[in-house]
RNA sequence: GCCGAGGUGGCGGAAUCGGUAGACGCAGCGGAUUCAAAAUCCGCCGCCGCAAGGUGUAAGGGUUCGAGUCCCUUCCUCGGCACCA
């Protein structure tokens, strides 16, 4: 243990330069399966390559660092790769504006990124880095689809598309603007074209249960989750009818198909509801102009979320009739807005008595509203029923059934099954679970992305490239114009033989939704370099992740896909996982300040903080903003997401190279929790840069003046300490309790300030004897060891250049020592009725008696007891004595 | 509308089982150092009050020796969503 002098200047760059070489040099972070050890995959989602990080990034990357480097030091063998989600729509965008081939771009920002990502110190085992775009990743997402379509899970059918027709090419939704092309400017129109599906359907009913074993994950995900599914337990059933078209054909076999999860309520139907766009609906406004208008404009109708929970319902009669199954009654069938085709069959029965849309629906139009089910009030008598107090009977699954024949007295669940039991003997219907999850269309008409391995032959059809002809690899020379698919033009793609046949066939040219990608991206990171196989039985040390880290805006659909990849990779028994991510940690945004000026002529101008001088009051509220190009007022919109075009951004690089990777990881930790959102703030960042250069100078001390004082022979062990720095060792390693129970919650935010505390407490204690300078290497050491995951660099030249060892991250986690915190004497908060009036100093090991005693004795109690005896003495064992009055 | 999270100083945020509310940091104020400034260091910093003390965690009520924390009612903010039959 050798140390050096360490200068009295920080220079950040300089330090993290000399760490992050050192880690390269030893290939610190490179990890192997070791089975004597326990393992910790720690896991953040991978960046698109967009051109260079931003802060979300930062913020995502830091835990998952801190994470990764406090399990490291914890024993774990810890595995954290880092890899890029290559494909995707602003590669094409890119090439569009520029003429570059998005892979060029793409692989340039690649190279860019990292070198950022480096810069930052993370504890990345680059060996495993994976792009989505290389055909050896890729080749992977082709077979396991050959799979899928062996299996059924994969097929093809028709879906919706919008259609350019000037480009002549499908927009995805966000390049839809105003129903409009957002190139052309052209009217987009809804195109029907072949696209390969998955099955994820055949999964819902997994996918939901398995939810539940998710107990590391945030709660509101797992609902979202939930919600999306969309689980309804109901009965699927049909009104017969002879409605025919003009060929004389019935409509949809004579049926029509409703789902209900209140099929107790059946004798209650009134009417029946139909979409838009259902078949009775387009047969109905065929010769009726007024209904085929409404038709229309429900076509068109806002699908905006708010708008449609204020929309008012409306709707119209077809003149259509159908039967009720049970009664034969005649049943009108309307068009209503508030039925959705892509949901069940694009119909419900509708019982105005006790759902409240058809109820609300029913008033409008004056249509018959019957009462069906009844309940007991709390005298056992029943509850009157009433249109004016409708909310109390919708919804209600408390009631019993009236009115409604052989039903009537049936409760819900019994009611349901004897009507789902008849309908199922009449042939009418059955109990059907209904879902909300649709199959997942992964075909896009694009090239910067996974080619779809099939082969369009005109005697075999759709032909899958054989296993042998894998990977099917894009060609990478093609720039996008924006006018379709290049792939279309390449003929050296196109032009291939039929695996079956042999004769001249033509290959798709549609590519894989890039969430196909980054389904499995994860699994693939135990084994990158394996060319034999998708993944191999290391999967089965690494996986599942132990902690994955991201945005709440993939809560749905990235982990969703996730979950489904991996139940599909577990049924053809290429991995033993069922679900890919233990533990979840959503991480909360970036916002910074918003400043604006609205002007009639150029609308609303948008100014970056640094443009803005803001004004305060004397106590030091923000009360404006001025411009600085111009003095002149600007509104002030308090924090939003940072963003490009409210010029709110902060660039990560500008932040590194101003205070280096340290100073911005610890302002990330520190500024709050890390599921919050973080208000950036320029004040915060000088602070933490404050903090560090304290640290540093600490570390100068105690190379100068505490080492030197060190003993030959330690004592710390046995000696009895003076009270002052038995104080302080005490108070550092309660810190040290504090900041470790801090990190297994997760809350790195109060672990940065457990370290600031800790220093307080040095740089206040003493240091001018040989057994002050053995407190004080020991507590150094200990806020070193706590603060390195945080800030490696600079901890990690602290650590060697004070002669602790040649490597923090190889050093031993502290745990707070018994022997420092024990105490002879502790401090009880007095309090007389509840009130808090001082403190108590009893012995360490005083019975309650005595505490209670010495609390009747102390001079607070007598001032404010004013003579009354003591009712009752509360006495929180440690912590406080309450005196009752 | 429904579901979820939340509401604590000028600001970001602490407070593990109900036990000294406001840790730590930022901003602000005062002082030291300096020719001066920056940097650094020391001190103050919820509100009312000269003080003793009182009061205070969105508002109101309750349970308790004791409530930011538990229960009820109301209000507000943010996030998510699906008129899902």
């Amino acid at each position: 243990m050798s140390a050096q002098h360490i200068p009295e200047k920080f220079e950040p760059t300089a330090v993290e330069k000399a760490a992050q070489a050192f880690w390269e040099s030893t290939q610190a972070f490179k990890v192997s399966e070791d089975p004597s050890r326990p393992k910790y995959y720690c896991l953040s989602m991978f960046p698109y390559p967009s051109g260079k990080l931003h802060m979300g990034h930062v913020r995502n990357y830091t835990i998952g660092d801190v994470l990764t480097r406090f399990h490291k030091m914890r024993g774990f063998n810890v595995l954290q790769p880092m890899g890029w989600d290559a494909f995707g729509l602003p590669a094409e965008n890119a090439a569009i504006q520029n003429s570059v081939p998005p892979a060029k771009w793409t692989r340039d920002n690649i190279a860019y990124m990292k070198k950022q990502l480096q810069s930052l110190g993370f504890a990345i085992d680059w060996s495993r880095e994976v792009a989505t775009c290389d055909a050896d990743y890729y080749k992977w997402n082709q077979w396991l689809f050959l799979r899928m379509l062996e299996k059924g899970i994969a097929y093809k059918k028709t879906q919706v598309v919008n259609w350019d027709p000037v480009d002549q090419t499908v927009l995805a939704n966000e390049q839809v603007i105003d129903g409009r092309g957002w190139r052309t400017g052209a009217v987009v129109e809804k195109r029907e074209i072949p696209g390969y599906y998955l099955a994820i359907t055949d999964y819902a009913e997994e996918l939901l249960g398995d939810l539940d074993t998710l107990d590391d994950w945030p709660e509101r995900v797992r609902l979202m989750q939930a919600n999306w599914i969309g689980k309804s337990t109901g009965v699927r059933f049909a009104f017969p009818h002879d409605i025919r078209d003009a060929s004389g054909a019935l409509i949809g076999d004579g049926k029509l198909w409703v789902f209900t999860t209140r099929a107790d309520t059946i004798m209650g139907v009134t009417f029946c509801a139909v979409a838009a766009e259902h078949p009775l609906a387009t047969l109905a406004a065929q010769n009726n102009p007024e209904l085929a208008a409404f038709i229309e404009k429900c076509k068109h109708g806002s699908v905006m979320e708010a708008d449609m929970a204020t929309m008012e319902k409306e709707g119209l009669p077809t003149g259509l009739t159908v039967r009720h199954p049970l009664t034969g009654k005649p049943v009108d069938v309307w068009v209503g807005n508030y039925v959705l085709m892509s949901y069940g069959d694009g119909a419900v029965m509708a019982v105005p008595g006790h759902d409240e849309r058809d109820f609300h629906f029913a008033q409008k139009y004056s249509l018959p509203i019957e009462q069906v089910i009844s309940e007991k009030d709390a005298e056992g008598r029943d509850k009157p029923f009433s249109t004016d107090a409708w909310q109390e009977w919708y919804g209600t699954k408390d009631g019993y059934c009236v009115n409604s024949g052989k039903y009537d007295g049936l409760g819900y669940t019994a009611a349901v099954d004897a009507v789902a039991a008849d309908l199922k003997a009449a042939q009418a219907g059955d109990k059907k679970v209904q879902w909300r999850l649709r199959d997942w269309g992964i075909s896009r008409q694009r090239y910067w992305g996974c080619p779809i391995p099939i082969i369009h032959c005109d005697d075999c059809g759709s032909v899958p490239v054989p296993d042998s002809q894998l990977p099917v690899v894009l060609p990478e020379d093609c720039v996008p114009d924006g006018s379709g698919n290049p792939l279309n033009k390449r003929e050296d793609f196109l032009h291939v033989d039929c695996p079956q046949c042999g004769k001249a066939a033509r290959r798709e040219t549609d590519t894989m939704d890039t969430f196909v990608d980054s389904s499995w991206y994860y699994a693939r990171f135990t084994c990158p370099n394996n060319d034999q196989a998708m993944v191999d039985a290391r999967a089965d040390y690494w996986m599942p992740v132990d902690q994955y880290i991201g945005g709440i805006e993939h809560a749905i659909l990235h982990l969703l896909y996730s979950r489904f990849w991996s139940k599909v990779m577990g049924d053809l028994g290429l991995v033993k996982y069922r679900e890919p991510f233990k533990r979840l940690l959503t991480q909360g945004m970036v916002l910074n300040h918003l400043f604006s000026r609205r002007s009639d002529k150029t609308g609303i101008e948008w100014f970056a903080p640094e443009e803005v001088e803001l004004q305060h009051d004397a106590s030091g509220r923000v009360t404006g903003a001025t411009a600085l190009r111009d003095g002149q007022p600007v509104d002030y919109g308090g924090f939003g997401t940072m963003s490009k075009s409210k010029r709110n951004g902060v660039d990560p690089q500008s932040m590194i190279e101003t205070y280096g990777a340290d100073t911005a990881r610890f302002f990330m930790m520190f500024a709050s929790p890390p599921e919050q959102t973080l208000e950036w703030s320029d004040a915060g960042i000088e602070g933490a840069h404050r903090f560090l250069k304290r640290v540093w100078n600490f570390g100068h001390v105690v190379s100068t003046v505490v080492r030197p004082q060190l003993p030959a022979q330690a004592t710390l062990g046995s000696a009895k300490l003076p009270d002052d720095l038995a104080a302080l060792r005490r108070e550092v390693h309660l810190l040290l309790r504090q900041a470790n129970y801090d990190l297994g919650k997760q809350q790195f935010n109060t672990v940065a300030s457990a370290t600031m505390k800790m220093l307080n407490a040095l740089e206040k204690g003493p240091r001018d004897s040989s057994i002050a300078a053995e407190v004080i290497v020991e507590c150094f050491g200990i806020l070193l060891r706590v603060l390195s995951p945080i800030t490696p660099h600079v901890t990690h030249y602290l650590w060697d250049a004070l002669g602790y060892s040649k490597d923090i991250l190889a050093a031993e986690w502290p745990e707070p020592l018994e022997a420092a915190l024990a105490q002879d004497e502790i401090e009880l908060v007095l309090q007389i009725s509840g009130k808090t009036r001082g403190a108590v100093k009893v012995p360490a090991q005083a019975d309650r008696a005595a505490i209670e005693a010495a609390a009747v004795a102390s001079e607070a109690a007598q001032k404010f007891m004013e003579g009354k005896p003591a009712k009752k003495v509360i006495v929180v064992p440690g912590r406080l004595v309450n005196i009752v009055v």
